[in-house]
RNA sequence: GGGCGCGUAGCUCAGCGGGAGAGCGCUCGCUUCACACGCGAGAGGUCGCUGGUUCGAAACCAGCCGUGCCCACCA
């Protein structure tokens, strides 16, 4: 059952000199669409089923190059396990991405006017649901059109009402084993989002200060202890002045008192371990209010907390008259000012060091102390580590499991509430009568203990909170739904190493305690591609490459496989060479389709091959090798290899030889036929990484009753390899490009038959005839006429006997003979060595003898 | 301060123990009846430097130089 091309189909195809892309994209991803293939029924159960859960986009912004390559190496994985047979499902939906949203939202509302404050928070979250409705289909719509399979009939969100159950749920349930708890604690805090960060979104950034060293007078009038600073406007809050117990220096100061400058403060001068007594001074003011280090010390010495700079970023009262609503900058410089007037500045230096500022908003963070809700980490992360170094979920490339195990091994507690309006609000509930704290789904209509109203935290969770549920919390979890069974655990998570701490590790964590499995067994950290000129790729730099632009310039096909071909186990660079590589290779693959579909035209023909020369023969064999090699390198996670095999295989065996080889026998029923499955088979191969050319071509081979590409099967085939073929065809391919470089060097042009005879064994049967024929030699003349020339080919050479102007020949037949001769001594050289004969591996030296023995047939034919 | 990468053809990158590779660019030649987004033939590299291991090193080891990233509480 044969399905015949129809004329007026042909006749269409025929036309079409050029694969277009944009002319046939949005038609098929509406095929692959409303044909139900991306969205299983969820049956079965994971073991035996695919799936990946997408890292899930933002919903603030526009498909950018790291969610094209993202997005590609997931599909490329989706589509060939799918075409495999598996029941596959890529788990899609949006984050609601909550500071970055409520930056978005905020930024619209203050050009229109108006604020987040002035709207209230209803109406400010009513606005940015309305927001999202607008534009949270943007990306989604993106993602077809780099023809990803994601599963966009059951797209989830992470603040759907069925995540978000799901999120308070597991806020409870930590908050009820333990692991959460709230208190006052240094955080960083960051004044442009107007709160608290985790130490995830904290960067440091070189900068030079000033480093100021001042004078604290002893409260005895004794003297003075220098204690240096790059800031100044801290010491107002300033409690103590530490000193190393070791250090004789200071021993007689411990225990008595200082006096703070400006301010008059008597602090204790203290010994603790944490203070260097080679850096500075060896004294240090110590200012838990706004230190992390300081805040420490202070806890372990029972010192007093004061807060002079407030959560906007400016002086609070408690800094004093003159300073008071100052920004920390003003406050730094009045500082300095006053210690220059009382006299108290013992010099100050240029200093360099590292100064955090939020990944989020770019401000520099203030180390504050705040009261936020924390959660304890390290008992979470034992068996996420276990995991991984047992190999339960393995890392590839490797070397990111000990950058991993590194981090859980050394985790700290999590900061997970937010000063935001934007996301899951924490299911916490106080009564400000009787201060009672209620941390539950459903909270009680009123206070338990006094009837008094309860009033719910104001503040939200981080957003990495629920994306940690991802994976679960997407199949419906905590339901025991069919999808879960089907879908949980997911089989690998791609993404970029920005996000193994802020994502992967929390997945892990949240999957073994909530869903009771680890939650993918790989994890495949790709590249990230940095702009051309080595900067990273940012739409402020004026760095960043829209892919949307180059798939409207190249085809969604070239952009999926400049991505697979650029992704790499280090960083690189952006090469549009590479997006065009595959743009050529898309036409490539349409034109060698077009002329096989063509040449069949309306004869129809089996699809199981039937070889009947010894091209066909040498094609099934490459072939053979083609798809084991794909499916090894698709497994293994090598992308690049995946598309340069095929880009080799299309142009360096399909279309450059067999094509050529076989143009000359068109009509023949079983080259038809062989012809048929080979185009078949390129095609169901190269379908993962160029889907929408080779669904385009899939209708004129696909035989009755088959579907799409897309959800076609491609059963494994045995490697069947035919080693003389391969041998006997290899033998040709170099005699004609010697023949080719031949007719270059003496200037004959390709188009002339050239009189010859060949003087090499392993020509016999069919393979002299082919030779004869690619290479366009006459071999019928006159058997014993006198060679004007011979040209080295694998077994000897081929002599030319005639009509040839042999002006350039003879030097470059003398260079050849060079070629050879140097080739030669080094091989005789290296097996006149007794050590290498030793040695080496018997194979490899026998291997070095053949090579001789080849090298010296073809200079004995060039004598 | 610790850790992880990377330095190979003009450019972007593969190769990671047995004759230096790809794509682009460059040169030359082709109206070969699928494709000029094509076909064919070429030129181009002391594989960062120095030492070591080995019969054999671009590949393994050490040091150095250059470069990128991650982690880290020295004011």
């Amino acid at each position: 059952m044969q399905a015949m091309a129809k004329a007026a189909d042909l006749d269409e195809l025929r036309a079409r000199k050029r694969f277009e892309p944009g002319a046939v994209e949005p038609a098929l991803m509406r095929q692959w669409l409303d044909s139900g293939l991306f969205h299983p029924a969820p049956e079965g159960d994971a073991s035996e089923n695919y799936s990946i859960a997408i890292p899930p986009p933002n919903i603030t912004g526009g498909l950018h190059m790291g969610h094209a390559l993202n997005g590609t190496i997931q599909d490329a994985l989706i589509r060939f396990q799918r075409m495999s047979g598996r029941r596959t499902r890529w788990i899609f939906g949006t984050d609601h991405a909550s500071i970055a949203t409520q930056r978005q939202v905020e930024k619209e509302l203050i050009s229109l006017g108006t604020s987040r404050e002035e709207l209230g928070r209803e109406g400010f979250l009513e606005r940015t649901w309305s927001w999202r409705e607008r534009y949270g289909a943007t990306i989604v719509e993106q993602y077809k059109r780099l023809g990803a399979s994601c599963d966009y009939g059951d797209e989830r969100f992470t603040m759907d009402a069925a995540y978000a159950q799901a999120v308070s749920l597991v806020f409870v349930e930590l908050f009820e084993r333990g692991y959460i708890h709230r208190d006052h604690y240094m955080v960083n805090w960051d004044p442009g989002s107007g709160s608290a960060i985790s130490d995830l979104e904290v960067e440091e950034r070189e900068e030079t200060d000033t480093l100021y060293r001042i004078a604290y007078p002893l409260a005895d009038g004794s003297g003075e202890i220098v204690v240096a600073t790059v800031r100044p406007e801290t010491m107002l809050a300033d409690s103590a002045i530490a000193v190393n117990p070791g250090d004789e220096r200071y021993a007689a100061l411990v225990g008595r008192e200082a006096i703070l400058p400006l301010v008059g403060r008597r602090l204790p001068v203290i010994a603790d371990e944490y203070v260097k007594t080679d850096f500075g001074s060896g004294a240090l003011k110590v200012t838990p209010g706004h230190d992390p280090n300081d805040f420490e010390i202070g806890r372990r010495h029972g010192l007093e907390q004061h807060s002079v700079i407030g959560e906007d970023g400016r002086m609070t009262a408690e800094a004093g008259e003159g300073f008071a609503g100052l920004t920390v900058l003003e406050a730094r410089a009045a500082v300095v000012a006053g210690l220059e007037r009382d006299g108290a500045l013992r010099g100050s230096e240029p200093y360099t060091h590292s100064v955090p500022y939020s990944h989020r908003s770019g401000e520099r963070i203030e180390p504050l102390i705040s009261l936020q809700w924390f959660m304890r980490m390290d008992e979470l992360a034992a068996p996420a580590i276990a995991a991984v170094r047992d190999g339960r979920v393995r890392f590839h490339p490797e070397r990111w499991a000990s950058v991993y195990l590194d981090w859980m091994e050394n985790i700290r507690p999590w900061c997970v509430s937010r000063q935001l309006w934007w996301g899951h609000r924490l299911p916490v509930y106080y009564c400000d009568a009787c201060e009672e704290t209620y941390v539950a789904r459903e909270p009680p209509a009123s206070c338990g203990a006094c009837r008094g109203p309860l009033r719910q935290d104001d503040d939200v969770l981080d957003t990495w909170f629920s994306s940690a549920l991802w994976p679960f919390a997407t199949l419906g979890w905590p339901e025991r739904t069919d999808a879960l069974r089907a879908f949980y655990p997911t089989d690998v998570v791609v993404t970029g190493r920005d996000i193994i701490f802020l994502w992967v590790a929390r997945m892990i964590m949240m999957g073994i305690e909530f869903a009771g499995a680890i939650p993918f067994s790989d994890v495949y950290v790709h590249t990230v591609i940095q702009a051309p000129d080595g900067r990273r790729m940012s739409k402020s730099l004026g760095t960043g490459i829209d892919p949307l632009v180059e798939i409207d310039r190249s085809g969604a096909d070239a952009v999926r496989f400049g991505m697979l071909a650029m992704s790499s186990t280090q960083d690189v660079r952006y090469s549009v060479e590479k997006i065009e590589q595959g743009e050529r290779l898309a036409n490539k693959l349409f034109n060698a389709a077009r002329f096989v579909i063509l040449g069949i035209g309306e004869r129809g023909g089996a699809a199981a091959p039937r070889p009947s020369a010894i091209e066909d023969r040498w094609i099934l064999s490459r072939l053979g090798r083609f798809e084991a090699e794909l499916d090894e390198r698709i497994v293994a996670y090598d992308f690049p290899r995946v598309a340069l095999t095929l880009y080799d295989f299309v142009y360096g065996e399909l279309c450059d030889w067999y094509i050529e080889l076989v143009k000359t026998r068109l009509g023949d029923p079983d080259l038809d036929a062989t012809l048929r499955h080979v185009l078949r088979r390129t095609l169901m191969l190269a379908h993962p990484v160029m889907p929408f050319v080779t669904e385009e071509l899939w209708r004129y081979v696909r035989v009755d009753g088959e579907g799409l590409l897309a959800g076609a099967t491609r059963e494994a085939a045995e490697l069947a390899l035919d080693e003389e073929a391969e041998a006997a065809l290899g033998r040709v391919m170099s005699a004609t490009q010697a023949i080719r470089n031949w007719r270059e060097q003496v200037a004959v042009k390709p188009g002339v038959a050239l009189s010859a005879r060949i003087e090499a064994a392993g020509y016999e049967q069919e393979t002299g005839p082919l030779l004869a024929r690619i290479a366009r030699l006459s071999l019928d003349g006159d058997g014993d006429a006198i060679a004007v020339a011979h040209v080295a080919i694998p077994g000897g050479a081929v002599a030319i006997l005639e009509g040839v102007d042999l002006g350039a020949h003879s030097e470059r037949q003398a260079r050849e003979r060079d070629r050879l001769q140097a080739e030669i001594d080094r091989l005789r050289a290296k097996l006149a060595n007794d050590a290498f004969v030793r040695n080496a591996p018997p194979a490899v030296v026998e291997g070095e003898r053949a090579k001789l023995a080849a090298l010296e047939a073809e200079l004995e034919e060039l004598r």
